[in-house]
DNA sequence: CTTCCGGCTTGATCTTCATCAATCGCCTCG
DNA sequence: CGAGGCGATTGATGAAGATCAAGCCGGAAG
């Protein structure tokens, strides 16, 4: 493992806190592996010895049911995932897969459970990054479940646009289908509401998007602070606890 | 707050493992209170200075969005909630109200968060509670993202069976239409489903069920061990971290 | 260059679900 | 006892979304 990608990890808010010794001995029985895309990291019944995390790539969280398939989440580095089985010692409910050739670190879940006990500052990070991802599906069921298709979609490009700097135009970071798996619809409804917001304002060719109205495209998806995370995606605030805290005052964020 | 309360609240998951010190320094600032049905403890985006703990009653969590309403969780004695915003110190995302006359336990948010640090046991308690609410939540994301409305509907009868011991009958625990909203209904809907749940050998007659033949219903709902908890509910199992593991061998258990 | 393939789009159709409206049963309260 | 109210049910209708079936387009391989 690079140096570099020592220091990438260490730097998670994960990690961050920890002592230098909780470090060692994580990074001790930690390797690195590259994987092609396509590759499943992990089959949903799984029992799970790893926390992955996620260096360089891009991986998919999918749950099956009777044939069917669908798309939980898509991560990209750095994030961690499945640390819920891992904190619990329990089987993993979703499968993950690569999307594209991904670098994956993976870390001893034993290790982590033994750490944890340890060290109450790595402990309170593993409880932080469990509520930063409490609250991404909290925020995803309720998405789900208030809105149609159409508006999922208005909303994440309006996501999109903001965490992307917040020019008129950007690039969808996925294949459409993928894309329409994480909305939960078809290609084909995705490609019809795609076209039905070109009456407000958006233009798509290809992957790349431009949002030429955005207050009517607002005015339809009704963006939601308490559904979705507009926070822009900096180096600064990678972990999924620490996008959840984000519009809070400078002195709340200290405190805690 | 009664001796006998402080007992229930000391076996919970969370606090069983926590030190005297920790547990005294939380059930100083705490205090316990009655509420009638239908109180709002909690608005979504209000700043969440409490851990509520549910002794008594049923608590809704429910998220809002455009005039729209759906309950994303119903709790039982003995439950914890919104422990996620505590955690971060953040606003919380859903509304919380009572459903019946409620007992709620209070605990100062801020003083959780400071006996964290430590009391590395209670961290990682807390680190556990919220990987079991994270896995809750996953299987009702894949729930509503791949079953259809009456598939949802026979999977829940085929728990609520289990959970209350197995028999052929048994009760609805909720008013029918807040059992609508929490498996993404309407009313009306919930109302046909149920009568088409007849073909399957499903009874009801006003809030009783009976499940005269459990293999058909199952060969409609396929129940999946990565979607539904079917662990019954006891004295043991309380944390939504234990139900959790439960499927695991006991040396997994006592590992962990 | 041409062919092939996979992803995307488009149209037609069907299923599922929401909505609107009316009724029924039950309980409460005057 | 009767009136009103609320939840549940049932029916009719419409909208949203899934499915099936072609076609389109662009990149990769021959």
């Amino acid at each position: 493992m690079r140096d570099v990608d020592v220091e990438r990890v260490r730097a998670l808010p994960l990690f961050r806190g920890c002592s230098n010794d909780t470090f060692r001995t994580l990074s001790a029985g930690a390797f690195l592996q590259r994987f092609p895309a396509g590759t499943t990291l992990l089959l949903g019944g799984d029992q799970v010895d790893f926390l992955y995390v996620l260096l360089d790539g891009t991986v998919e969280l999918e749950g099956t049911w009777n044939d069917k398939e669908t798309t939980l989440a898509l991560l990209r580095p750095v994030s961690t995932f499945i640390l819920a089985a891992v904190v619990l010692d329990a089987d993993g409910l979703m499968s993950a897969r690569t999307v594209e050739r991904s670098d994956i670190l993976m870390l001893s879940g034993a290790a982590i459970r033994r750490v944890m006990s340890e060290d109450a500052a790595f402990a309170v990070a593993v409880a932080q990054e469990m509520a930063g991802c409490y609250r991404g599906l909290v925020r995803t069921l309720k998405n789900h479940k208030l809105r149609g298709g159409l508006e999922r979609l208005a909303n994440y490009l309006i996501t999109q646009r903001l965490r992307q700097g917040g020019d008129a135009s950007f690039v969808l970071p996925h294949e459409k289908r993928v894309l329409a798996s994480l909305l939960g619809m078809t290609p084909e409804n995705l490609s019809r509401s795609i076209a039905a917001l070109a009456d407000y304002g958006v233009e798509v060719h290809g992957p790349s998007v431009t949002i030429t109205r955005p207050a009517v495209l607002e005015r339809l998806a009704k963006p939601d602070p308490l559904i979705d995370n507009h926070q822009p995606v900096t180096d600064e605030l990678t972990g999924k606890a620490q996008r959840e805290r984000w519009p809070l005052a400078d002195d709340r964020t200290r405190a805690a």
